[in-house]
DNA sequence: ATGTCCACCTGCTGGC
DNA sequence: TGCCAGCAGGTGGACA
């Protein structure tokens, strides 16, 4: 579930239950999920009120007017369940707002986490730090791909990966962003004709603007059934299509396993 | 430094 | 119906 466009539309749908409202009781249902709760993650958020919900990478940030910034990282299987009927399972740390509305972390795989960071600090977090641009900001494009690309040996994939390198990419729109671009997931780094490069930089962020998007458009939609945010339909062009035709050609989409991880590619149009 | 692999967890699906 | 293998949107640490 969780590449940027799905954390942007989780902070979005977020924005209106939690901004203005200060936390009136945080309840944690476990002692950790991938990490264990910071000290005192309860105490410093109850009372405090939220000033701030953004995006930073596939982080979810929340600023509060005690300066204190909470990430939330969804891993593989978090959402944020908007005003649930019941607290379930997986419902691993529930926020309660002064406007009566309820929050609930779900995440069944526990690969998720969340922190507490003062606000001043939170680009220097741990977590943060050795992040790469987003690739909807200025300092995206081709020049950074060139530097990142450059000499490698390592698959085009696994570089688009790397959230050292830009921030917010996984599996799918790495995937998609390749077919876009004419360059088959596998071919090393280095390989990597100028032009075809240039075709990424500006594949990146269109195929990311498309899914917010369209997560933007089904967040309503969502919102009604139990407020789960987060989950959203979209047909890709490759991902997930094996054994389908690719779109621009007919050739079917195969897929192939690159560092135990599924990546689609139509043979034709990725080269 | 670079590249690769595995572990961390639970749930779902499809084949037998 | 049951069981089992394989798969899942992400890191992060341990290797050679």
């Amino acid at each position: 579930m969780p590449e940027l466009p799905e954390v942007e539309t989780v902070m979005r749908g977020l924005a209106p239950v939690w901004l203005g409202q200060a936390f009136s009781r945080i309840t944690l249902n476990r002692a950790d999920l991938r990490r264990p709760f910071p000290d005192g993650l309860g105490q410093r958020l109850t009372g405090a009120t939220v000033i701030g919900c953004r995006r930073r990478a596939k982080y979810g940030l929340v600023d509060t007017d005690r300066g204190d910034t909470l990430i939330i990282h969804l891993g593989m299987s978090g959402r944020m369940r908007v005003d649930p009927e019941a607290i379930g399972k997986h419902d691993h740390v529930v926020f309660e707002t002064g406007n009566g509305r309820t929050v609930a972390f779900n995440d069944a795989r526990r690969f998720g986490s969340l922190d507490l960071v003062e606000t001043a600090h939170a680009d220097a977090h741990p977590l943060l730090a050795s992040i790469g641009p987003e690739p909807l900001g200025p300092e995206f494009g081709v020049a950074l791909l060139q530097r990142a690309f450059a000499d490698r040996l390592a698959p085009a994939k696994a570089l688009l990966l790397d959230q050292r390198v830009v921030a917010g990419l996984g599996n799918i729109y790495v995937c998609e962003a390749l077919f876009r671009a004419g360059i088959h997931p596998a071919r090393a780094g280095g390989t990597v004709a100028t032009a075809r490069l240039k075709a990424l930089a500006e594949a990146v962020p269109v195929v990311l603007e498309e899914a917010i998007a369209a997560g933007g458009s089904s967040l309503r939609d969502h919102a009604a059934p139990d407020g789960t945010l987060g989950y959203f339909q979209k047909t890709f062009s490759v991902y997930g299509q094996e054994g389908e035709a690719c779109p621009v050609c007919g050739t079917t989409v195969e897929r192939i396993v690159q560092s135990g991880r599924s990546s689609f590619l139509c043979r034709k149009c990725q080269r």
